[in-house]
DNA sequence: AAGGCACCCAACCGCCGCGTG
DNA sequence: GCACGCGGCGGTTGGGTGCCT
């Protein structure tokens, strides 16, 4: 099958943010055919590293973070996965960009300035800085200490990044009977016994889900993101574990009135894409079994219930381990 | 209104380093 | 030591958009 090129459409970001938080990241070439997708495992790899993955940040760079950029570039020049690293939620792609179409135009404007004050240029600094486009940007005074309080800012995202690169819980199986929760939290529920399903109104006991025909999007569509949550729940009676995937959106639409006042109303929206399906928890700790085990296989976890015991499950303990973390 | 132009930025391409057999 | 595959990186491209004439 021929491989797509160009933009990415919501329905081929919604397959690889699913299926690289079911399965993780194992292998960027052979990933895109076993999410179902047309493209390149680089292509693939690029969506992901740059837009889909948690805490990426778009536009309104900071001017902290300018004269990140420029104190960074100064000393590393033109290496944006190290500029990037020490920016918490930006892409090197991002600070190129923002580099190539802001950053260096506004350097070259203060190189001339700099230049035609005649003030002095030693040596051949200014000459060497703009042949590598590296001339340095003067870092204001006043700032030093906003700058000693964004670090402290970015080293606790840093941390949180850390912290959460790898999710892993264990329960008691037994607790698990008769209710449901999500890897965000473990928001539990009781369930009275019955299996739960998210959209039937009379088991939304906290209220979290809006039927999608209450919500008024007649508005100007501000913007509209989604993330997947995904939410297990225990049917006990027939001793399996259901994985209905959702899709939590978050919303926000902004609104004009007679007065031509604006109003922002902004929610969130559980929908389930497809059918519920059941599913052995077990595809989930197959994760964390020996590799060689999957050789052979088309999809690394299609044998999952090669080691799904429901004996062991009903007296033992229940393990995640997810490979990559769980947006908070 | 239409065409030209510059700019922005998402995505592609080619190269390189590293790990593995 | 060598070949190969994969992932990462930086340079570059090209489509979309807005501004100017």
């Amino acid at each position: 099958m021929a491989l797509r090129k160009g933009k990415w459409r919501p329905e081929e970001d919604h397959k690889l943010i699913c299926y690289i938080r079911r399965y993780g990241i194992w292998n960027w070439n052979e990933m895109p055919r076993a999410a179902g997708l047309s493209r390149s495992g680089k292509s693939c790899r690029l969506r992901w590293m740059n837009y889909l993955r948690p805490f990426i940040r778009h536009g309104n760079f900071s001017k902290e973070e300018e004269d990140t950029i420029f104190k960074l570039h100064e000393k590393l020049g033109n290496r944006w996965s190290a500029i990037a690293a020490k920016l918490p939620g930006r892409t090197d792609n991002d600070i190129k960009n923002y580099w190539n179409s802001n950053l260096r135009k506004r350097l070259r404007n203060t190189a001339s300035a700099t230049k035609l004050d005649g003030l002095q240029t030693s040596g051949g600094q200014l000459k060497k800085h703009l042949s590598e486009g590296t001339v340095p940007k003067e870092i204001p005074k006043s700032s030093s200490s906003n700058m000693a309080n964004k670090t402290d800012i970015n080293q606790d995202v840093a941390h949180q990044n850390i912290t959460a690169g790898l999710s892993k819980v264990s329960l008691d199986f037994k607790s698990l009977q008769g209710q449901s929760f999500s890897m965000e939290g473990l928001h539990i529920r009781e369930d009275n016994g019955k299996i739960l399903h998210p959209f039937a109104s009379d088991d939304d006991l906290l209220g979290f889900f809006p039927p999608m025909q209450n919500i008024d999007f007649s508005g100007e569509l501000q913007y509209l993101t989604w993330h997947e949550e995904p939410v297990y729940s225990y049917n006990y009676q027939d001793n399996l574990f259901e994985y209905p995937t959702l899709w939590y959106d978050e919303y926000r639409v902004i609104e004009e009135n007679n007065n031509n006042e604006l109003s922002e109303l902004s929610g969130e929206v559980f929908q389930s894409l497809w059918e519920q399906q059941s599913c052995p928890i077990m595809e989930d700790l197959y994760t964390a079994k020996d590799e060689s085990e999957r050789e052979g296989a088309g999809h690394p976890f299609e044998d999952f219930s090669a080691c799904y015991d429901s004996n062991q499950l009903s007296s033992g303990e229940i393990q995640f381990l997810w490979d990559y973390p769980f947006f908070l």
